[in-house]
DNA sequence: TAAGTCTGTTTAATATATTCAACATTCACA
DNA sequence: TGTGAATGTTGAATATATTAAACAGACTTA
């Protein structure tokens, strides 16, 4: 296994700021000084597992997480999405952005949903994580037994694992911008 | 969330009983004295993840193998998203889609880029890929020396270990869905 | 029995992590 | 302009991790 030197502070730093805490904030959520902070991300001093632990535990996340790394793909640039896929009688249509699916640890698509359409009764379920945002019109989600219907800025995510199924009840189209992790058919 | 308490003493004992070394032997081979070995096993010194990592070194296991504890995702619904994060002075802003960090799969981005907002010249990259697509106004891309701006229903793809910038340049605020693999650093 | 060598543990000295307080800078606001 | 409240950083004091060396027990071997 490739054993690549782990960046302490670098992996802390960007882990903070993409929590949008200061280190003082953090600092306080965790218990321990913004002194320590500081020098940790500029890997002036060596955390001990302990303190680490206290800091993670202010984001939070865990040792296990904060140490996981993912397997690294090749660089790959794409502009703009894939052809226009239709399905369900041509109500729901999206685009997927990227390569094909090959490869990819990625899956996004740009979904629209005309009135009345739905993903189905027979409500799908795959190995992995999907979320995504509503931008236009209005889109009931199933998950479970759980049901929501969001608006325009709204947001969903769940383990797509459970059994969930999508239907614009509304009059308008509705308008989706969707991730997943790649789903292992 | 319900953190278990991670042992760290009982988990380097039993690594290094596994592996058939004495508290000796594995010191040697990490470079490290006996005594922090007994200390550690017993909880009585919490190890700087520096002085850890040489220990696990010698047997040899990597520091995410060491934290790492079994992925038992719990199925997870989450509606709307997190508050507002603010970078770049506000001329940034998003909203993150689902779950805090600790074990997501997935990173969603709702994002509004200010007129002349800018990720800044010392570009970004970290161990994941990343897309989106633009939903209004118009967004300058550059991923390593490639440049593009995109506008409304336009998307990109990329390997995120690339440099890359966002820049908005027109008069228009401009809103994007993103899409990341959850960053290493 | 005693001397040898292995085991894990402990003690006192030292190196380092951590704190507290101050500093320099930036940004918002008067 | 200035003043206050943020930001990240630094220095001196303190707490803790780490070392080197010694200790105590279990097992050979003579």
């Amino acid at each position: 296994m490739n054993r690549a030197e782990f960046d302490v502070g670098a992996r802390l730093r960007i882990l903070r700021e993409m929590h949008g805490l200061s280190q003082r904030e953090l600092a306080k959520r965790a218990g321990v000084s913004n002194a320590i902070i500081s020098l940790i991300e500029q890997n002036r001093s060596s955390p001990s597992v302990g303190s680490l632990k206290k800091v993670l535990d202010g984001l939070p996340i865990s040792l296990a997480e904060f140490f996981a790394v993912d397997p690294a793909p090749r660089p790959r640039v794409f502009f703009n999405a894939d052809e226009l896929v239709e399905l369900a009688g041509g109500r729901i249509s999206y685009r997927q952005v990227g390569p094909d699916l090959a490869g990819r640890a990625l899956q996004i698509l740009h979904e629209h949903y005309a009135p009345g359409a739905d993903t189905g009764e027979a409500m799908l379920h795959h190995e992995s994580e999907e979320g995504g945002v509503v931008i236009r019109g209005r889109l009931e989600i199933t998950v479970g037994d759980q049901s929501r219907v969001l608006g325009p800025g709204e947001a969903y995510y769940f383990d797509s694992r459970l059994p969930h199924r999508f239907r614009n009840l509304g009059e308008e189209e509705c308008e989706v911008v969707s991730a997943c992790t790649p789903p292992s058919f």
